[in-house]
RNA sequence: CGGCGAUUAGCGCAGUCCGGUAGCGCAACUGGUUUGGGACCAGUGGGUCGCAAGUUCGAAUCUUGCAUCGCCGACCA
């Protein structure tokens, strides 16, 4: 490709609404461009990025026996309301109209397209195991788009779907396409790690995510330092305290603390610390459509966090969590949030491991402007429940009892998950078992966001001078700069002989025989990071050298024009 | 979904408080000089001032509504 005959759009300021350096330089080397909030138009540049990814996602799926098909953006309602999803899904679900009036969704994912597949066309059990794969458009209608396409609306994912006659063959796919991702990962140059992973909105029983380590990742995932135990820190358990809860002391009495809203607030006020005042959330207990909740109270030690996952998934309670207003605390409690305690709380109160530890604590007095101090369980709570409700720490001992755990920023750029018969059994997806009884098949399934790789790629990949892709990516592998072109015809002869022999032998090359100032023509091939950059000029070839420069090392070499050819092969190898 | 902010030339912004018919830098185009790390000189073109309504002799500027985009937050009660 030559420069001048393509849409090079590379932007030499930074643009303001970019806030992390994956989405500033996608704006700036000319891969995307914003066309809408979290919908973006793919340049040359960055189609050719996204092209080398699909093409390493096809290959590695193909060898793992899944077979390619192309299912719809726009679907009927009628299969979500099958699967339930149409109401549960939520407003992330685009919903739309036809000039008929029938409902349809924009895919935001396509369980419920391939069950109405699968039922429709795998009619013996000597069809299975089968795994179906598609690389194609979603749109999910997220609350608050962001950073680029790291967190689009609309955006490319691979997903596969995998068909078993029972758990045994599940597992064996899953075990597949497990390896799969990660040679994947690998493939694409990305630092990364498979971690265990709550299910979420898609449903079923296990599941693992590809996290790609990086700063600007929206996750937290934990991993031990002594074994291979890795986790999204939304499933990763903390252990009972191995400390002794201390013996009560002095009855507990009433102090004022006015106008305090927080932990670290009301901490300062009472001179003590964050860690020995008790943190009280009220949420909703589970409730039927229309029905008023009832309200749970969820205590925490002052300097910890609640897991919302783990939260949700207490019997009884609201899943996904839902925080009472403070209309509904004031009405329950009669005092406003920043004055709450389980003293005389009149619902179910669930208490942290760690907080079931304390005391002698301090509380809310659930009388606004107040707090208790020297509050003991048992002695002044009679009725509480204890679970894991907190985010792990820095430093806290691993789960599996080995070591201690560390806390990283992921992007998930995959995710694994064993459906089970939740889809197959909603939608009637059965199929004839040995014993002639129909069963509903077990079902696995397997993402990647395609366009969220080229994002996490960049934020590992990168220098202050742009982008710097690893060769499994790059756009092009080979960029030629000729300098002084239109006034050197032996720097011309040069460059074109040099383009023409890599355009034989299938190598990707940008040649840019724009007539622009060498400094902008340095800049550009930079930015776009391609790996190995050739210059030709009138200065080395008047010695009959050529200049190659590594994007990676930065490494200048001198190279004989005779061997040129040769020896970018033999670099690009 | 809540809070804050923005919307004026392709991009980045000033002008808005205090109403009088729009400007700067970069980019683009033309000519010239330059040419191994984002050049210089001279000239040229380009704007429904987000949309709608209102106030006014007159609105980018004041009022109201709407839309779009961005940032922060959405456990810390």
């Amino acid at each position: 490709m030559r420069t001048s005959k393509y849409l090079l759009s590379t932007l030499k300021e930074n643009p303001v609404e970019a806030a992390v350096d994956s989405h500033r330089l996608m704006l700036r080397a000319g891969l995307i461009r914003q066309v809408a909030s979290g919908i973006y138009t793919w340049l040359p540049t960055g189609l050719r990025v996204l092209e080398k990814v699909e093409r390493i996602v096809r290959e590695e799926m193909n060898k793992k026996g899944a077979i390619e098909i192309s299912m719809p953006v726009v679907q009927p309602a009628e299969l979500w309301k099958e699967s339930g999803r149409y109401v549960k899904y939520g407003p992330e679900l685009c919903r739309l109209k036809d000039r008929k009036q029938n409902e349809f969704v924009l895919g935001p994912t396509h369980e419920e397209v391939v069950t109405a597949l699968a039922r429709r066309e795998i009619k013996s059990a000597r069809q299975l195991p089968l795994n179906l794969y598609q690389i194609q458009t979603k749109f999910r209608d997220e609350i608050r788009p962001r950073f680029g396409v790291m967190r689009g609306r609309e955006f490319i994912m691979k997903d596969a779907y995998s068909f078993h006659i029972d758990h045994e063959s599940l597992e064996q796919t899953y075990a597949d396409m497990y390896d799969a991702y990660s040679r994947i990962f690998t493939r694409l140059g990305l630092d990364f790690r498979p971690v265990e992973a709550d299910t979420g909105a898609i449903g079923g029983n296990h599941s693992h995510e590809f996290q790609v380590l990086a700063d600007a990742g929206e996750d937290t995932i934990v991993f031990s330092d002594k074994s291979s135990y890795a986790a999204n820190i939304e499933m990763a358990e903390a252990l009972p305290p191995t400390e002794k809860r201390p013996e009560a002391k002095d009855p507990y009495s009433k102090a004022p603390t006015p106008g305090c809203h927080t932990v670290d607030e009301a901490a300062k006020a009472l001179g003590i610390e964050a860690n020995q005042v008790l943190k009280s959330l009220v949420v909703h207990a589970a409730y039927e459509e229309g029905e008023k909740p009832q309200l749970v109270m969820i205590c925490l030690r002052g300097n910890q966090e609640l897991n919302e996952v783990k939260a949700g998934k207490i019997p009884g309670i609201a899943n996904p969590i839902e925080f009472a207003n403070e209309e509904e605390i004031k009405e329950f409690t009669g005092a406003t949030p920043g004055s709450l305690g389980p003293v005389g709380f009149k619902g179910r109160i669930l208490v942290d491991r760690a907080a079931a530890v304390m005391g002698n604590f301090a509380c809310g007095a659930n009388e606004t402007g107040f707090h208790l101090v020297s509050v003991n369980w048992d002695r002044d709570i009679e009725n509480y429940e204890v679970f894991d409700l907190r985010n792990v720490e820095e430093g806290d001992p691993s789960p599996d009892g080995q070591g201690h755990l560390h806390l990283r920023k992921g992007i998930e750029v995959g995710q694994v998950f064993m459906l089970g018969t939740k889809y197959s059994e909603a939608m009637g997806a059965t199929i004839m078992d040995e014993n002639g009884k129909l069963i509903p098949m077990e079902m696995g399934c397997y993402g990647i966001g395609v366009t969220r790789v080229v994002a996490a790629a960049i934020e590992q990949h990168h220098d202050d001078k742009g982008i710097i892709w690893p060769d499994s990516m790059a756009p092009f592998k080979v960029a030629i700069i000729g300098l002084k072109l239109n006034k050197s015809e032996q720097v011309r002869l040069t460059c074109e002989k040099l383009y023409q022999e890599l355009l034989e032998r299938n190598v990707e090359v940008l040649f840019d025989d724009r007539d622009e100032r060498p400094g902008v023509m340095f800049a550009d091939m930079e930015l776009i990071g391609i790996p190995h950059v050739i210059t030709v000029g009138d200065r080395s070839l008047s010695e009959g050298m050529i200049e190659y420069k590594s994007r990676k090392t930065g490494e200048k070499e001198q190279i004989k024009v005779e061997k040129a050819l040769e020896d970018i092969l033999k670099k690009i190898a």
